[in-house]
DNA sequence: ACAGACGTGTTATGAAATAACATAACGCGT
DNA sequence: ACGCGTTATGTTATTTCATAACACGTCTGT
């Protein structure tokens, strides 16, 4: 965090821009028989609204409409629902959460992360060669989580 | 874990093999200017002897002789400095740490782990294309996690 | 209406990691 | 050997992250 830059590649979602990430959401869980409920709807919308990865104490503090914080287990379920959704995805190396910014449904997410102002890019590595080595090894490799440290663009000096 | 099979790929190290482990290792040591101090030194003892990945409080529990767990810094810093010099590895999904079975010094490490047994297996993917969709999306990607989950040989059923 | 599945609210606890500060050991120049 | 800076350890306490367990509600099909 904090490097003088802040050009963060993610500036979060505000007025229609948001409203209509919702939306589309809403309707896809409606095509799966899943239900957006509130608490499901309001940590989607909080992490869309961030700028970057937002930890699950974060989520909980902002939670409540009047201040009111959440209950852990509140917001656990909720990124426990939209992971499997595929809405969001956790960044194990951060502890972190960020909305799902891939268009696609099933896809492995990967991402680029800043070591200097903490942005979290998701992108889409061809992972066919790992997954190879896993075959070779035995294994039968179900799902894959890759995480890039580095500077992002505005960080490293460019 | 605790799928009815019970091969794991890496039975932890005794005797012998264990003292060559940990001579090798204080032979870079003292290549590097480093010091594979007792703490430093026991907590690497307890990961090579381990059948799998070992939970930092595992760690903290196992470090004493006479049954006498250590304090957390203690063995967090231990940890830090075994993955400093490549002795050990920490796998981010599972929150736990294992000694480094690759012969190179400066690889990166990648994992195979197994939802049904626990096992984790240390290899050696090629991360190329992961690094040029990286600098494609102009980072400079320093260090790279990657952790595959899904079912060892053993126990995918074969 | 009823049963069953799913979701939420709540209390409490467990698990993982680090902050902060004091003390000790080492490496080095003199 | 002495003093000094650096590195490592010991110790207490706290912070951060995550889940267990159980009560209550709500939706759905019969």
């Amino acid at each position: 965090m904090s490097c003088g830059h802040d050009d963060h590649s993610h500036p979060g979602l505000t007025g229609a821009a948001l409203k209509r990430a919702l939306g589309a959401a809403e309707v896809r869980c409606a095509d799966t028989q899943e239900r957006l409920t509130p608490p499901r709807r309001r940590v989607l919308e909080l992490l869309l609204e961030a700028d970057g990865p937002l930890k699950a104490y974060d989520l909980i503090a902002a939670f409540g409409e009047a201040g009111e914080p959440a209950k852990p287990p509140t917001v656990y379920r909720a990124l426990e629902f939209l992971e499997r959704l595929g809405f969001a995805h956790r960044i194990e190396s951060l502890n972190a959460y960020v909305p799902c910014r891939m268009e696609g449904e099933g896809h492995q997410a990967a991402f680029l992360i800043c070591d200097c102002c903490g942005a979290a890019q998701e992108f889409e590595p061809d992972l066919k060669p790992a997954l190879t080595a896993a075959r070779a090894a035995g294994y039968d490799a179900r799902s894959v989580t890759l995480e890039a440290r580095g500077f992002c663009p505005a960080c490293k000096g460019g």
